[in-house]
DNA sequence: TTGACGTGATACCCTTTGGCATCATATCAA
DNA sequence: TTGATATGATGCCAAAGGGTATCACGTCAA
């Protein structure tokens, strides 16, 4: 069962955040260092920060005074097998994964509060 | 040059959304159709759409007096796309992707106004 | 010890977002 | 025509989001 999905979408729907992603997808990075690549304040990126750990997405360790942010990629895993699910509608070489793909249909998200699963259908 | 990714990205962010999409990629729905799934009034449904239409992920076609939603899967693919990036970080049989990775290291996103693109990485 | 440095935390602000209620408009069916 | 149906559009509201400014605290280096 997958983990909640919902933190780590919603870290990813900022640019600002997805950027980050990107820079420490390059090295690890002090806020302070983060911050010197944008136009905001140091409380603002570490705002950002707290939204990706939240998602799973960066993992932070203390190092003296400073606090060095790492990329934690696998936490995208889970967004890229979501996604998955819909490459059936442009790729066509799908085949053994078809099976996989009907008997996950019926079961849709159920990550968050407003989530009723109401959905009837099939 | 890809299209501006956060439209999508923000049409993802709300697990609604996505649960539609989901819907959607079953069968085409009218606004009706998708409003009954959910615990909410059809205009709460509606605003939905039209974020999913602005991030491009959608089609609507009228029908009489009927509006009907037929997923574009094709739009996520841009998303899969800027993900990919991060599969060599728990991905191990990467090999030819390696240099158009490389490449595309310097280039960040610039998908909105508060890009600053002040990335002085590398 | 004493600062400077790196960070955490908090309070406040404005805008966006996700929801509702309501009314207007167009279409289908008698 | 007349009414039910399907949707569009608007205004309102509370909460969340993204920023700032500011202060407190631990750590490093003289």
């Amino acid at each position: 069962m997958p983990p909640n999905l919902q933190p780590t979408f919603r870290a990813l729907s900022d640019p600002t955040r997805r950027n980050i992603l990107r820079m420490l997808g390059q090295r690890d990075m002090t806020i302070a260092e983060v911050s010197a690549q944008f136009d905001m304040t140091r409380a603002a990126v570490k705002k950002h920060l707290v939204v990706l750990s939240d998602g799973g997405l960066i993992t932070v360790r203390t190092e003296g005074r400073e606090r060095i942010n790492t990329l934690n990629a696998q936490a995208l895993k889970p967004v890229t097998d979501w996604l998955s699910w819909f490459e059936r509608f442009w790729d066509t070489h799908l085949d053994a994964l078809k099976d996989a793909i009907e008997t996950e249909d019926t079961e849709l998200e159920k990550d968050t509060k407003d989530d009723t699963g109401h959905h009837t259908n099939d």
